[in-house]
Formats: structure tokens, sequence, C-alpha cells
DNA sequence: CATCATTGACTGAATGTTCAGTCTAGAAAC
DNA sequence: GTTTCTAGACTGAACATTCAGTCAATGATG
């Protein structure tokens, strides 16, 4: 496992070769599609040869399966470092929210909505990537779902089944995050946004003033 | 166009052929995926040789494309019918959900969820497929917002944002069907259907007594 | 010098597309 | 009514291309 190494933040070349190749992987897969993806691609991108990628991947699918596996835990360990930042429970929905919804400044892989596209469409077919998929939504709602208990031991929350209101919310995100990859000229980044957030506060009853709108605040003069 | 034939039911034996093959290219897209899908395949099912789907459709392209389109115009056309066929608009809203959440008796090939999830991938690339998806969402969310003023006319439904409501519901709709498509195991079909309705049900302001949970009625004893 | 990283050249299989021509049914000509 | 002609449906075999994966050889590096 590169976790271990990932979590001390020392990587031999090797795992560093690793990582190059299938953050390439995720960009190639990002524009050409995950069928479309050729192992000279992510080759030429990394700036090496097909047949390193195999020396290290040994087979296509392989490198194309972790690249997945990789996208999964970068964004959800990257959901889990906003969620620790946050003060309230609201906050952290709403970063939820925002993760889904608005793009990113910086270029993470991450931000391409296409992206999950093309791995649902897999998962559909790959049981390993099945798999993988069913857990980590699994792990999504759970997420909602605690926020949603502790908001309401806090009195943050209106009484609602926090269970249901978890496939809710995560489906709702996962059809929106459709209409935005694409690019929907009415359900655009920050309608979504916008509509999602107003279901939400309706639904858990805290009051929500939309001053994430614009990522960063508010910038409507 | 071949749009007057149908509309006629009289088709030649060439679109006979035609439609013949738009079915097969759909199974076949089911069960094996839209990039593993090989105008072999879809000869083979047909009965027909290979070079003969190629001296119908120009290209494997042209082939595939006028499959999800073919779907596309089946299933509206179907949910269309549908509609007219129902009393209340209530009824016609979770007729549309049914839909979405339900599977069917018939084996139509609309059924399988799968084909919708490559149908997005694949819209989000080819800006043929990307014009279609657009304009078959926003014809469904104005079915929606449609079906939600005319039940406020009528006072069946409580007063709440149409065009806001139709974003959410096409979205959810959407979302559940991937979980749907992935057999999450927690997010079935009837849950699905379940939470979805009683969503709408809150939303909308009306009562729902849940008796369409397994479909054709009630069968709780 | 021994191990690992890297490459260019190559191969084999899969498969979309072309092509030259066959078969059938029906119209036209006689 | 028989023959001839034609058009369209249809096919098998060949063609061209694309690409994943192999391999032997070379370079780096400790």
């Amino acid at each position: 496992m590169t976790d271990t190494a990932e979590a001390a933040g020392v990587l031999g070349t090797a795992d560093q070769r690793r990582e190059q190749m299938l953050r390439a992987a995720l960009e190639v897969i990002a524009e050409r599609g995950y069928a479309d993806t050729r192992i000279a691609d992510v080759a030429e991108r990394t700036g090496i040869s097909p047949a390193l990628v195999i020396y290290y991947f040994k087979t296509k699918d392989q490198l194309l399966t972790e690249a997945i596996r990789y996208l999964e835990n970068v964004w959800y360990a990257d959901g889990q470092r906003r969620m620790a930042e946050l003060p309230t429970d609201a906050a952290r929905i709403e970063e939820i929210v925002a993760m889904s919804c608005l793009p990113e400044a910086d270029a993470e892989p991450r931000s391409s909505w296409t992206l999950w596209l093309d791995f649902w469409a897999l998962a559909a077919r790959n049981p390993g990537v099945g798999a993988l998929r069913r857990k980590d939504d699994e792990r999504w709602r759970e997420l909602i779902s605690s926020l949603v208990v502790s908001g309401q031991k806090t009195g943050e929350f209106r009484e609602v089944d926090p269970d249901s209101f978890a496939i809710l919310l995560s489906a709702l995100l996962d059809g929106l995050a459709v209409q935005i990859a694409l690019d929907d000229p009415v359900v655009g980044s920050e309608r979504a946004f916008e509509v999602c957030m107003r279901f939400i506060a309706d639904q858990l009853g805290f009051t929500w003033d939309g001053s994430r709108g614009r990522r960063g605040g508010r910038s409507s003069g």
C-alpha cells in the first residue's frame, strides 16, 4: 500500500512516478473519457515512454482502476480535512454542497465533473470499481447523517430522519453534478448550489443567507 | 425523417431494419457498455452481417448516436402517454418518479439504468449528444414545473417555486437513478421511490399513503 | 558490477470500414 | 407469359489501423 508512505509525506521515486502517472491518467480521462484513454496518452503527459507505464502498472486496466481509487481517496481525504476546519455543522454541510457544485480555483483533477460520470458508468460494469463506489457512497452518506445527528444534538437542526435525509442529499448532489457536468444552461454551478442550500435549510430548519453564492464571499455590487 | 412513417404506424422494411438494429444496439450497450459495443455484436443480435450495419448507418458512431436518440424519444413518448392516462397531478408526478425508480415488467431497453449512465458520460464529450441531453432535460423539467403549476391552480399543491422544484426533483431522480444503477444495497428501487415520494409530498403539501410501494398496488396482507 | 529505471522497436489481436459481387423481387419490354 | 433489366438488400473476404503488451538492450546509480 502506498497509503503509509503518503501519510508520512515521504515518497520514494517509484511512488512519485506512480502518482505522477495516476494524476496524468485522471487528466486524460477527464479530457478524452475513460474508454478513449490510451496508455500512450498518459505516458506522453507524464513525459515518459508507454513501456514504462506498463512497467509500473502491469496492465492498462490496473492503471485506470487505480486512478479511480486514487481519485476517491484524494476526494474523500480532502473532504475530511475541510470538515475539520469548520466550526458549525451547518457550515460543514454547506461545504459538502460547495464541493459538489462549485468549481475550485486550483485545477485539482477532482474538479472535473465528467470524471464522475465516467466513473459511474464504469462502476456499473466493473465489479471492483462498483464495490469501491458503493463503499464510498456509504461512507459519504454516513458523513452526512452524522452531521445531521450532531447538529440536532446542538439544536442547530430540526428533527428529521438522518438516514433518509442523507439518501436524499447525496442523491441530489449526484444529480446536480450531472447537470453541471453537462453544462446545462439552466442548472449551472451557482444555481445548483443555491437551490440545494435552500432545500437543506428548509429541511433542517436553519436560515441560510447565501453568503457563499460566489466562492469567498458575496460580490453582488 | 422517419417520423411521419412512424406516426402512421407504417414502416417500410428499410425502417424496420433500422429500428431492429437500434434496439439491438441499445440491448448491447446496456449489457457491454457503450465503449465495448462492437458493430459485430449488434449485427449478430440482429441476425445480419456487420457490413449491413454500415450499409444502413454510415459509421459506428452514427449507429450508436442514433440509438441514444431513439432511446430518448421512446422514453419521452412513453412518459407523455402515461401522463395523459392519469387523473390527478399528484398521480402524474408519482408516475414520473415510478418511471425513474421502479423496474418495469416488460423488458423495454429503457428499463436499463446503466444505459443512462453511459448516455451521460457520452453527452459530456459528444457535442451532438450533449445538446440532445440538454434539450431533453429542459423538456423534462418543464413537464414537472407545468404539473406543479397545474396542481397549484386546482389547490392540490402548496405554493412553491415551480422552477426550483423542477430542478430539485429532476436532479434528485437522476441521482437516485445512479444509486439504483449501481445496485446500492441501501438505496434500492423501493427505498428510492419511497424517499423521493415523501420528499415530494412534503414539499408540495399533499398526503401520500405509499400505496404504490410495489408496482400494481399494495399487497400488504 | 548488480540492480533498478527506462526506452525504442516490435508483435499480435481486435475491429471498423471497404469492396466486389450475389441474390431477390418487381418493373419493363417483348 | 416469358425474358430482361434494375435497384436495393445483403454478404464474405480483404484491408487498414489502432493499441496493449513484450523484449532485448541501454543508461543510471549505489
